[in-house]
DNA sequence: AATACGGGGTT
DNA sequence: AACCCAGTATT
């Protein structure tokens, strides 16, 4: 049978050309420098270039080589790292950093399969660093490219695990034999730029000859989403002080927010009032009793699956409860040196900015 | 194959 | 309020 709508693929040359003309000046466009791409590469998973940009510029400024940050210390690279989220990032960079320092002689591996064994280095930023910054000939998947080339193929259904080996096969087809790292990147940023989820600017494509979809005009309905509802939490949070001193404490090792530190309190349960909330968790985190509490302020933070609404009160407990590793009595002005998740981060930031009104008064 | 893991920007 | 993002590790 005669294939009326075969697939006519892609010239890297029309890509390429695109790139050159359209493509954005990033922080990490302007470098070879391995580590520098490898961190980009890392900051970059799940997270948009916008709110990239500065965490690049203070992450090389504190961490300029791979050996620099081998000898840093996980609560300095944490607190770098804060409000980027997805926090294993940063303890899997210094995992590998250490690795590579002591056993590749402070150079990235060029090796695919040794490199994809190091912390962070799943199958997309193995590619990505070694096609970038070494030129490897290796195809790569972000949420671009799987949305780029399902659109292309016209593959129904949603973005998925499942359409890796297409994807992957299409575009060893397509890569060019040189020019790797601009091909690579030239896929994504025509993603990112013109194949966008939502309203694409296919009169604008470079590729659109070659876009299945497009000519179906189904280029929108690729690929399906599927929708999840936020769930509505509150928590209520304890503000003590000791003089001039907050006491805040750390969150466990692993899991979620791993090893940054908060104000003790959490989310209401069966509780009616939030107060109710507020002394159960306080007795149950630090063994002490409150004795008072005084509405301060409300603070909503938004995370991927649930919205929570922070209800922060001033107290006094009985007794007070005792410095440890992982419990500190700590001034405003030094709060920031311990790593928040935004939602405390926020109170904090509120607590400086009365604190500073009081004294103007 | 499904789920946990953040947060900020955009629609 | 929902959607989106240069994914990885764990279960």
């Amino acid at each position: 049978m005669k294939k009326i709508l075969a697939h006519n693929p892609l010239k890297s040359r029309d890509l390429l050309l695109w790139y050159q003309n359209n493509a954005r000046e990033l922080p990490w466009r302007k470098t070879s420098d391995p580590y520098k791409i490898w961190i980009s590469e890392v900051m970059l998973q799940q997270t948009t270039v916008n709110a990239v940009i500065n965490y690049y510029h203070r992450w090389l400024k504190r961490f300029p080589t791979i050996q620099s940050l081998a000898r840093g210390n996980i609560h300095d690279i944490l607190n770098l790292w804060q409000g980027l989220g997805y926090y294993q990032r940063a303890r899997n960079i210094h995992k590998a950093a250490q690795i590579i320092y002591k056993d590749h002689h402070g150079e990235i591996p060029k090796n695919p399969k040794v490199l994809r064994k190091l912390p962070g280095f799943g199958p997309y930023t193995t590619n990505a660093v070694l096609s970038i910054a070494y030129e490897l000939r290796l195809p790569l998947i972000d949420t671009n490219i799987r949305r780029l080339v399902m659109r292309q193929l016209a593959l129904r259904g949603v973005a998925n695990i499942k359409q890796n080996k297409t994807i992957t096969t299409y575009l060893e087809k397509i890569m060019p034999k040189k020019n790797i790292s601009f091909f690579n990147q030239a896929l994504m940023e025509l993603g990112a730029l013109i194949c966008k989820p939502k309203n694409p600017l296919c009169l604008l494509c470079p590729i659109q000859k070659n876009c299945k979809a497009f000519q179906k005009g189904i280029q929108e309905l690729i690929p399906k989403t599927s929708k999840n509802k936020i769930k509505k939490i509150n928590a209520a949070i304890a503000l003590i002080q000791k003089e001039r001193k907050f006491f805040i404490q750390k969150r466990p090792e692993k899991g979620l927010l791993a090893g940054l530190w908060e104000f003790p309190g959490g989310k209401q349960e069966k509780e009616k009032k939030i107060e109710e909330t507020l002394k159960r968790e306080i007795k149950e985190e630090l063994k002490v009793s409150v004795t008072k509490s005084d509405f301060l302020m409300k603070v909503k933070h938004y995370y991927t699956q649930f919205a929570v609404t922070l209800h922060v009160f001033t107290c006094d407990v009985v007794p007070f409860p005792l410095e440890d590793d992982t419990h500190k009595w700590v001034i405003l002005k030094n709060l920031k040196n311990f790593p928040m998740p935004s939602g405390s981060a926020k109170i904090v930031s509120k607590l400086k900015h009365d604190d500073n009104q009081q004294r103007r008064a």
